[in-house]
DNA sequence: AACCTTTCCGGTAACGCTCCCGGTAATTTT
DNA sequence: AAAATTACCGGGAGCGTTACCGGAAAGGTT
């Protein structure tokens, strides 16, 4: 590695002390104004760039944002993208780490980013992840971390969340509207709390519509679309056989729609889909699906307001949680004639 | 900012000093085996971490790698999945920024990367990015960098590209092969270097067929499928129509598969359509669509491989490229009976 | 018993930067 | 003209860590 340019090469240059230039560049007070050009023009010429290791060591700061993803697919890029801008704003720059939904990858990221020394965390959980013993031991040292979309009930702790029941509520409403009624869940993983959130919503829903709740017509599995199809394989198989289809998210809905056209079955007439993200493929498919869209950009963008506002009141944690609105998108796949 | 755990926290409680604390940690030898174990035990139990600001102001670098990307689609989430994979089993922490496309968004990343001092740079160039100044800056302070995916003709560095020119012409040649004559081109910005190899492939596979190539038939735009369906619906409305088009990529493929249902033509018996990317939504579009595949993944993990290796080799410039292979994917949008 | 190796440990400088203090020369106040 | 203030600058310490050197105590060699 190279040696890079330093204050002290510019003291030497101009020949006087590094403590005046490191002051003439922080636009202190206390030094003559041309003293003050000489360094700033030399330093412009020379293209100095403050060494921020050096600052980190002595502010005990790095202004970094470690943040902790479980994945960059639609939703997630998009959050990062407001987390970015919010971010840049004001003058942090973020550590993305994805975790690629296991637990284990999880852990080896934070402890990489807190070896970094990232000032705090942004973090969506793994779905993989049941023990949160790496957070806590994060919030035991002070170090202040805000959770979004993804909520974790053990930890105290700063949310950005969906209301997922109200998503799921109003998903299931949807399709009773439409004439719906054998109305399947298409979930998660198990333990997983947006999936449970949005199944509280669709019993919910069902209840108040006076339609028993039926558990066959639940299933659970991992994220990806190879089990949705599956999953919806066996529920078309099945005596008892749903007329719609929720899936608890856009990827899992794809998954369902093969399935579904596999069976020879026509979407929305024999049965309906509504899916959960409003991936903008769900658009573009044929029929296009219908979903429930959550704002990512604007979630983004509060995790990390939320963040640079609790650094800034030097408060760990405003523990209140915000709640973002879930809205309904209607597409073919649900209406049926 | 709490103060956090240091080495000489653990000295005092030991009772030692701190240089052998840190001969401890880093498993040297001079140092007794009780003593040791001391204070390997203790550090365990305190959760000590290094501080790395502290380390890069002696070792003069970071460990951490800045990877500048246009955006984070599907193509460059998965070479950052390969670029990360890579990078860490190196013990190297990655650092993303993303330019929108835009230039001055990317002179802002840069600076700030450089800043943070990152040791090198993996870099994909915003399609706005018509000046490169900023990057010769970079290689003028020594700092090593790699290109991937977007070629810079006026910079030498290694770059890891994929085999464009071929991309164009497999994919043209298989629209031929398919009995299509009147192929359009559907391109990138103008001066985009991977659009235009694409380009030169899709004449050569024309030149070779006997095929004249008509300037009519050649679109240019901007990389959204907005773009892509407005300059469809231009195609679409000419006196001389093409039978088939070669969209640079499937984000404009899509764009162009949604002008041409518009128009009530089919896919592919009125017109074939054939995109570049394989990005998975392509699969799951009715029709599905033809693709040119390249290996995203393994684009990333090669990129960030070299980068390592010329760390370790201390070479900022290896400068011969790799090029990796295309593969066409047939489906449905181009399988006219 | 006098010397030479080991073994183990502590002290110091340095990385690049800022903060604090002290000092000189110039300027103002009495 | 002496004293007090101001303007400007330099020196040193310290942030957490490692590399290097020197030294004391223990052991090994004649």
């Amino acid at each position: 590695m190279e040696r890079l340019l330093t204050i002290k090469d510019i003291a030497i240059e101009l020949g006087i002390s590094i403590s005046t230039v490191s002051r003439a560049l922080r636009g202190q007070p206390d030094v003559n104004a041309e003293t003050r050009k000489a360094v700033v023009d030399l330093a412009e010429k020379l293209d100095y760039q403050p060494n921020k290791a050096a600052l980190s060591l002595l502010n005990k700061h790095t202004n970094t944002i470690g943040v902790l993803v479980p994945n960059l697919d639609y939703f997630f890029a998009t959050a990062i993208k407001g987390i970015d801008e919010a971010a840049l704003e004001a003058g942090y720059t973020v550590m993305v780490c994805q975790s690629n939904e296991s637990y284990g990858k999880e852990l080896i990221n934070t402890k990489r980013l807190l070896e970094s020394r990232v000032d705090g965390f942004i973090i969506s959980v793994s779905s993989d992840t049941k023990i949160v013993d790496h957070f806590k031991k994060i919030q035991d040292k002070g170090i202040p971390m805000v959770f979004f979309d993804r909520d974790v009930n053990e930890l105290q702790a700063p949310k950005i969340l969906l209301n997922n029941f109200e998503g799921g509520y109003i998903a299931t409403k949807h399709l009773i509207n439409k004439g719906y009624s054998k109305i399947a869940f298409l979930g998660g993983p198990e333990r997983m709390s947006i999936s449970n959130q949005r199944f509280e919503g669709y019993k919910s829903a069902l209840k108040e519509a006076g339609i028993k709740f039926n558990v066959k017509f639940v299933e659970h599995g991992d994220f990806n679309q190879e089990y949705a199809y599956v999953n919806t394989n066996e529920l078309l198989r099945a005596k008892q056989k749903p007329d719609a289809i929720f899936a608890m998210s856009d990827r899992l809905a794809i998954g369902a729609m093969q399935s579904i056209k596999k069976h020879g079955l026509r979407i929305p007439d024999d049965i309906g889909l509504i899916g959960f993200n409003n991936e903008p493929i769900t658009n573009l498919l044929s029929p296009s699906i219908s979903t429930i869209d959550q704002p990512a950009f604007e979630m983004g963008k509060t995790a990390a307001r939320l963040f640079i506002e609790m650094m800034n009141n030097d408060s760990t944690a405003s523990s209140d949680n915000i709640v973002l609105k879930p809205k309904l998108i209607v597409r073919e796949s649900t209406m049926r004639k």
